[in-house]
DNA sequence: CGCTCGATATTCT
DNA sequence: GAATATCGAGCGA
């Protein structure tokens, strides 16, 4: 039911961000008419807070590109970064919190993967969407698709929550960040293949990058 | 494999 | 002006 993935969301975000890890992305898209289903297993996240987090996006208050972070939960929040990229998040945080998301960094391909390889113009499969800017355009994600309901099996993206979580599931450092770099909130199925660069080198040293 | 660096729009100071 | 929740090319080992 509907409700029941709204209160999935309706959790401490590190909550929401770690159980995500084993779950289902997917991507809808209509390809000479024909409905084509994109996507794979969600094998990386990051949970982003509010106050208690000064590399949030939602760190300094509500602003027009943040606000999906305070509103409902469960809809997506898209931002442009570094000139070239889309970054994919989803809103989560706990009943009495104001604002939270989860980035989503990297999925491991199983639907529509000759599809993704147009969009990312990659042959590798490791390579297609292990990263969360990767990631967006192997799903070809931009602004359009800000603030849509995730929650929602019918929406053009949405996360399947009816896939078990991963059994094995390892909190690390986040990556790319210059602050608050003392919070482990990354978190990542181990087992993975298709996790992004970065993740790799960090499950060794255990520090935090920068 | 790992490191450095340029690209480049939006937000923040 | 400076920083940024990134990526891939180019280089060296």
């Amino acid at each position: 039911v509907n409700s029941d993935r709204n209160s999935f969301y309706l959790r401490r975000t590190e909550t929401v961000a770690r159980e995500l890890v084993g779950k289902k992305l997917i991507r809808v898209i209509n390809v000479d008419k024909r409905i084509i289903r994109l996507g794979g297993r969600i094998v990386e996240t990051e949970a982003y807070g509010y106050s208690d987090d000064a590399s949030s996006h939602a760190y300094k208050g509500r602003r027009k590109r943040n606000e999906m972070m305070f509103g409902d939960v469960g809809r997506a929040y898209i931002y442009f970064i570094y000139g070239n990229h889309y970054c994919l998040n989803v809103s989560a945080r706990a009943k009495d919190a104001s604002a939270g998301a989860v980035l989503l960094r990297a999925i491991e391909p199983s639907e529509g993967i000759d599809i993704m390889t147009k969009y990312r113009n990659v042959n590798d499969p490791f390579s297609l969407a292990s990263g969360p800017g990767k990631l967006t355009k192997a799903l070809n994600i931009d602004l359009r698709l800000n603030g849509i309901d995730m929650t929602n099996y019918d929406s053009e993206l949405h996360i399947e929550l009816d896939t078990e979580s991963a059994s094995y599931i390892e909190a690390t450092y986040r990556i790319g960040i210059t602050k608050a770099l003392d919070k482990k909130w990354r978190f990542i199925d181990p087992s993975s293949r298709y996790l992004s660069w970065t993740n790799r080198s960090l499950r060794y040293n255990d520090k935090p990058v920068k």
